[in-house]
DNA sequence: GCTATCACG
DNA sequence: GACGTACGTGATAGCC
C-alpha cells in the first residue's frame, strides 16, 4: 500500500514514552540477574497499551516510534550550550534505552532514529512527507516544540491525557496559529532547552508582539516602533539571539531518511519474536496477557530467584485473571465447599453486591469470595427477572439463587470468627451492609487503605487503579451491565450469568492485591500506619455514618424560602444596575457586564478567555460601584440556599429522618478525611447568616450536641516539629499566640497589642503552615507584595527553626520522594523535582503536609480511642471536621462524656509520641451545631 | 465533563 | 512586567 490520501501516518515521541516509564514505576530489576528494566517494562505496557487501543476513527495505517540518537546535533554546532544544562541521564536508566529499540521491533513497529538529528525533527519531516501526500498525521507526544507542526491533518495526542491537541489547542498554549509558534518560542525562549530567546519576554508578551506584527522577522524589523522602552531596547540588542533562537525550535522538515512513509504500514507483531522478548526480559504478567491477547500459549519464565523475593517484582505467577471462570454458588452443599476451603485457608476475600451506592439505602444483592487467585465464586441473593420498562409487569425472583437468610446465617460465623481474616477492597462499604443484616464482620484487612498507607500522594486508591497498575488488569467496567444516566439499572436486575463473572472477579482482584501490598507494608515501614491509623478506624467510621444526625427539615425549609425572597429582590437591584436583564448565576454573563458594557477597571481574563469574577475581584470592584457589592450579596445567599438549605434536605434519610454522611478515608492525601454525600465538613460558620444553617443540625428530644475541638492544633504541631523556643513557651503558658507572635516580630509589648497587628501576625503564622510566600501573604493581607516579604523575612529572622524546617522538609522530599508526619505516615511528593510552576506547589505541600498530616493523626487515634473511652455512657460520635468532633448525649450526661471525651483527644498523641507542647481541647454544648460550637 | 466559584479546616 | 504562587478538601451552576 502506498502512502497517500486516506492513510493515517502515528509519530510516536519514543523518548518521552520511556521517560514517562521511568518515573512512572519503581525501580523494577530483572529477577535472575538484576538488571534495571522498570522503564521497559513500562514502555512496553504503554506500547501494547497503544496498540491494542480502538482508535476509532483516529486508527493509524502507518505508524512508528522515533528515538533520540546522540547527544550532539546540529543545533549544538549552530549554539553550544543547546541544551546543555539538561540532567544526566539517571544510572539505572541508560542500559535500558537500546533494549527500548528492541521492544519497538519486537512488537514489530517501526523504530527510527539518525545521528545528528534529533527525534523531533524526523517527526517533523515524516510529519511533512504525510501531508504533502494528503495523508492524516497524529503525534503521540505532549512535547510543545512539536505543536508548530499542527494544522493541515497533522494532530497532536497527549496519551496521558488521551486529549487530542488541534490548532486551537495550540492557539491555547501559544496564543498564535501554529505557523507562528516558533516565533513565540524564539522570542520566550525555553528554559529546559536552554534556548535563550528575549530576555524579559515570556509565551504572553512574545504572542502579543507576534499578533500585532504578523512574523519575527517584520518584529525585528520595526522594533523602533515599540513604545516600551525596555522592551524595544531588548529586541533591538538581543536581535541576533533571537534569530538563533528562532533556528534552534525550528523543526527540520528535510532530514535526510534512509526509509520512506511506505516502510511504516502497519504490521502484526510475530507472536514468536515478541513472546520471546518479554520472555527475556521476565515480564510474568504483561507476557501472559500478549500470550492471551495472541491467543497462544504463554511461555513459562523459570522462577531464578524464588528465595530472595524481590518486593517490587511484577505480580506473581498467577493464572491470568478470566471472569468466565469463576463459579456461581447455588446449592448450599457447594456454599458448604467454600466454607470449609475458607475455614481452612484462614482468610478470604470478600465483596458484597447492592442495589445502590449508598450504604443506607442499599439492599444486599450479592456476595462473592476468594481464596486462591483465581478462584472465586459469587452468591447471588436477591436478582430479579422480568420488569422490563413495563411498569406494571411483575418482577419475579430469578432461579438460580439461595435464600438469603439461609445464606447469611450459613456465613455469618466465618465473617465473625476471631481467626479468620476478611479482605476487602474499601470494607467500611461492606462492613455498613452487613452490620445492616445483623453481622459484625472481623477480623479485616483492606486493600483501599493498604494501597494508602503504602503509596498517598502517587495515585488514588480505587479498584481500578490498583488492578491496572498492579495487576496490569482492567476489571469489567460496572456500566458494562448497569448502564449509565437515566436508563441505568441496579444490580438486581443483572442477568445473573453476568453477575458471577463481574462480582467475583472483584474478589479475586481483591486477593491478588492483598498478596502484593501485605509484604510491601514492612519493606515500606509503614505496617504500624495501617494497624493503628487506618484499620482500626473503618468501623469507627462505620459506625458514625450509620448513626447519622439529626436535621430539621423545617428549619431548612423555611431558611431556603427566605434567601428565595431576598435573592428576587437582590436580582431585580442588580438588574436595575446593570441596566438589562441577565442570568446573574453565570460568572460569563457577569464578567461582560461590568468590564464590557461598564467599562470597570481591573478585566482579567482567565485562561479560557471569561473575565474572572471572583470574591476578591468583586470585593476590590465594591468600593468603586454598588453592583459588585449586591452580587456579592447574591452570591452568598445562593451558596447558602443551593448548597445547603436545598441540598441538603435531599439528604435526609426518610427512614431514619437524619443525614448519613460518607467519609471517604484514602481521600486526602495528608491523612485527612473527606466527607461526601453530603459534605458535612463544610457547613458554613464564618458569617452569622452562614452559621444559622448549624441551627438546624440539631439533638433528639433529651439529648444535646457536643462539640470538642482541638485548639491552634496544626501551631502547636508547628512548635514542635519546628522546635520554636518561644512558640513552644507561649503555648505552654497559655498565651494568645498570635498576639504573642505579633509582639516578637514588631516589639510591640502584650498590653499595646493592636488588633491590626494581631491579624497581620495571625495570617503569617498561618502563611507558614501552608509554605508562605510573599504573593501570597500580600493578597491574604492587601498589602504590597514587598512589605509582605518584609514581614516574613523578619519572621524568619525571629524564628530561625521555622526556616530550617521548611528546607529541610523540601530537602528530604528531594531525598527520598516523600514526607512523614510525626507517626509514620508517608505523603509521597513526586513533583518535588518538577520544573516550572509545579516545582512550587509541590515545595509547599511538601511543608504542609507533615503538620496537616500530623494533626489527622492524632484526631483519628483520638476517635479509634473513643468507642472504649465513652463505653458505658449514653452517647455517640457523630461528625469529624477535622480538628473538632461532634458527639449526640443524653443531656444528663453531657459533662462527663465531655470530660472523657476531652481526655482522649489532650492525651491522644501518647505514648507513640511526646509532644512539647500540651494539646488543648475547647468544649462546647448545645440543642444545636451552632450552640454547641 | 470541564471551569469557576465558594463553603469548611 | 518570564511564569504563577499559601495547604487540604467537595458541591453546585453554567456552559460546551
Amino acid at each position: 500500500m502506498t502512502f497517500g490520501k486516506g492513510c493515517h501516518l502515528h509519530l510516536i515521541d519514543g523518548s518521552a514514552f520511556i521517560f514517562r516509564a521511568y518515573h512512572a514505576l519503581p525501580p523494577l530489576t530483572r529477577k535472575s540477574d538484576g538488571l534495571p528494566i522498570g522503564a521497559v517494562s513500562g514502555f512496553c505496557n504503554m506500547l501494547f497499551r497503544y496498540v491494542s487501543d480502538d482508535h476509532g476513527a483516529d486508527a493509524p495505517t502507518h505508524v512508528a516510534v522515533i528515538f533520540d540518537k546522540g547527544s550532539h546535533t546540529f543545533r549544538n554546532d549552530m549554539y553550544d550550550l543547546y541544551k546543555a544544562n539538561r540532567d544526566e541521564m539517571p544510572e539505572d536508566l541508560r542500559p535500558q534505552i537500546p533494549l527500548t529499540r528492541d521492544a519497538t521491533r519486537a512488537f514489530n513497529i517501526a523504530c527510527e532514529e539518525m545521528e545528528g538529528y534529533e527525534a523531533d525533527d524526523i517527526i517533523a519531516t515524516l510529519a511533512c512527507q504525510a501531508r504533502d501526500l494528503g495523508g492524516r498525521v497524529t503525534i503521540v507526544s505532549s512535547d510543545k516544540d512539536l505543536m508548530q507542526l499542527v494544522g493541515d491533518g497533522v494532530e497532536m495526542l497527549d496519551a496521558m491525557k488521551n486529549r487530542r491537541i488541534d490548532v486551537e489547542g495550540v492557539e491555547e498554549k501559544f496564543g498564535v496559529k501554529p505557523d507562528r509558534v516558533v516565533d513565540v518560542q524564539a522570542l520566550a525562549g525555553d528554559s529546559v532547552d536552554n534556548v535563550p530567546g528575549a530576555p524579559g519576554i515570556g509565551i504572553k508578551t512574545a504572542a502579543l508582539l507576534i499578533n500585532e506584527f504578523g512574523s519575527l522577522e517584520e518584529l525585528l524589523d520595526r522594533a523602533e516602533e515599540i513604545k516600551q522602552p525596555k522592551r524595544r531596547e531588548t529586541l533591538i540588542e538581543k536581535r541576533e539571539q533571537i534569530e538563533l533562537s528562532k533556528k534552534l525550535v525550528q523543526l527540520d522538515c528535510n532530514t535526510p531518511l534512509e526509509f520512506t512513509l511506505d516502510d511504516l504500514e502497519i504490521k502484526e507483531p510475530d507472536p514468536d519474536t515478541l513472546l520471546s522478548f518479554l520472555t527475556e526480559m521476565e515480564f510474568r504478567t504483561l507476557t501472559k496477557r500478549i500470550a492471551d491477547t495472541l491467543h497462544v500459549e504463554a511461555p513459562v519464565i523459570p522462577d531464578t530467584n524464588p528465595a530472595g523475593a524481590n518486593p517490587a517484582e511484577e505480580a506473581p505467577d498467577w493464572p491470568a485473571i478470566d471472569p468466565s471462570a469463576y463459579e456461581h454458588v447455588q446449592t448450599m452443599e457447594a456454599l458448604q465447599v467454600w466454607i470449609d476451603r475458607i475455614t481452612a485457608r484462614g482468610y478470604v476475600a470478600i465483596d458484597t453486591e447492592t442495589t445502590s451506592l449508598n450504604e443506607m439505602q442499599a439492599a444486599l444483592v450479592g456476595i462473592s469470595l476468594a481464596v486462591t487467585p483465581g478462584e472465586a465464586c459469587y452468591i447471588p441473593l436477591r436478582h430479579t427477572e422480568g420488569g422490563s420498562d413495563d411498569l406494571f409487569s411483575s418482577e419475579s425472583r430469578a432461579e438460580g439463587q439461595l435464600d438469603p437468610e439461609t445464606v447469611l446465617t450459613a456465613l455469618k460465623p466465618i465473617l465473625e470468627d476471631d481467626a479468620i481474616l476478611k479482605i476487602g477492597q474499601n470494607m467500611k462499604y461492606d462492613a455498613k451492609i452487613f452490620a445492616q443484616n445483623g453481622v459484625r464482620i472481623a477480623p479485616i484487612d483492606d486493600t483501599m487503605l493498604m494501597s494508602y498507607a503504602l503509596n498517598s500522594g502517587i495515585h488514588n486508591h480505587g479498584m481500578d487503579t490498583l488492578s491496572e497498575r498492579y495487576l496490569s488488569h482492567q476489571p469489567i467496567p460496572i456500566k458494562e451491565l448497569l448502564g449509565t444516566g437515566k436508563s441505568a439499572i441496579t444490580f438486581d436486575k443483572v442477568a445473573i450469568d453476568k453477575a458471577v463473572g463481574y462480582a467475583a472477579e472483584d474478589a479475586d482482584i481483591t486477593l491478588r492485591l492483598w498478596h502484593i501490598f501485605k509484604p510491601q507494608l514492612h519493606t515500606a515501614r509503614v505496617t504500624t500506619v495501617y494497624e493503628t491509623l487506618e484499620r482500626p478506624l473503618v468501623p469507627v467510621l462505620a459506625q458514625m455514618e450509620r448513626h447519622g444526625i439529626q436535621v430539621d427539615r423545617d428549619t431548612l425549609s423555611r431558611m431556603s424560602g427566605k434567601f428565595a425572597q431576598k435573592m428576587a429582590q437582590l436580582e431585580d437591584e442588580i438588574h436595575t444596575l446593570a441596566g438589562r436583564k441577565f442570568n446573574v448565576g453565570s460568572p460569563k454573563q457577569l464578567g461582560e457586564i461590568l468590564f464590557d458594557e461598564m467599562s470597570l477597571e481591573g478585566g482579567k481574563k482567565g485562561k479560557t478567555g471569561a473575565y474572572a469574577t471572583g470574591a476578591d475581584v468583586l470585593e476590590d470592584l465594591a468600593t468603586e460601584h454598588e453592583l459588585p457589592a449586591r452580587i456579592l450579596d447574591w452570591r452568598q445567599l445562593s451558596k447558602l440556599k443551593s448548597t445547603y438549605t436545598d441540598a441538603l434536605q435531599d439528604h435526609i434519610d426518610p427512614d431514619t429522618g437524619r443525614v448519613h454522611t460518607s467519609y471517604v478515608q484514602t481521600g486526602a492525601s495528608t491523612g485527612r478525611l473527606a466527607s461526601t454525600d453530603p459534605n458535612l465538613q463544610n457547613i458554613p460558620v464564618r458569617t452569622e447568616e452562614g452559621r444559622r444553617i448549624r441551627e438546624a443540625f440539631v439533638a433528639p428530644e433529651g439529648q444535646t450536641l457536643l462539640s470538642l475541638d482541638y485548639s491552634q492544633i496544626e501551631l502547636r504541631i508547628l512548635a514542635h516539629i519546628a522546635d520554636i523556643k518561644q512558640l513552644k513557651q507561649a503555648f505552654a503558658d497559655g498565651l494568645d499566640i498570635h498576639a504573642m507572635t505579633a509582639s516578637e516580630m514588631f516589639d510591640v509589648p502584650l498590653d499595646e497589642m493592636t488588633p491590626e497587628i494581631r491579624r497581620r501576625a495571625k495570617a503569617i503564622n498561618f502563611g507558614v503552615i501552608y509554605g508562605i510566600s510573599g504573593f501570597g501573604l500580600a493578597r491574604q493581607l492587601r498589602i504590597p507584595r514587598g512589605d509582605a516579604q518584609d514581614f516574613i523575612n523578619r519572621y524568619f529572622e525571629r524564628f530561625p527553626g521555622i526556616k530550617t524546617y521548611m528546607d529541610d522538609t523540601v530537602a528530604f522530599a528531594k531525598e527520598h520522594g516523600f514526607v512523614q508526619t510525626l507517626f509514620g505516615r508517608k505523603i509521597h511528593t513526586p513533583e518535588i523535582s518538577a520544573k516550572g510552576p509545579r516545582a512550587g506547589f509541590a515545595r509547599r505541600a511538601a511543608i504542609n503536609a507533615p503538620i496537616q498530616g500530623t494533626a489527622a493523626d492524632i484526631i483519628r487515634r483520638a476517635m479509634i480511642r473513643m468507642p472504649a473511652a465513652i463505653e458505658g455512657l449514653p452517647c455517640k460520635m457523630l461528625l469529624q471536621v477535622h480538628d473538632e468532633l461532634l458527639f449526640e448525649v443524653e443531656s444528663g450526661a453531657a459533662d462527663k462524656v465531655i470530660t472523657a471525651a476531652r481526655d482522649v483527644m489532650e492525651g491522644a498523641a501518647k505514648p507513640a509520641v511526646h509532644l512539647d507542647v500540651p494539646l488543648v481541647v475547647d468544649a462546647g454544648q448545645g440543642a444545636n451545631w451552632a450552640e454547641a460550637h
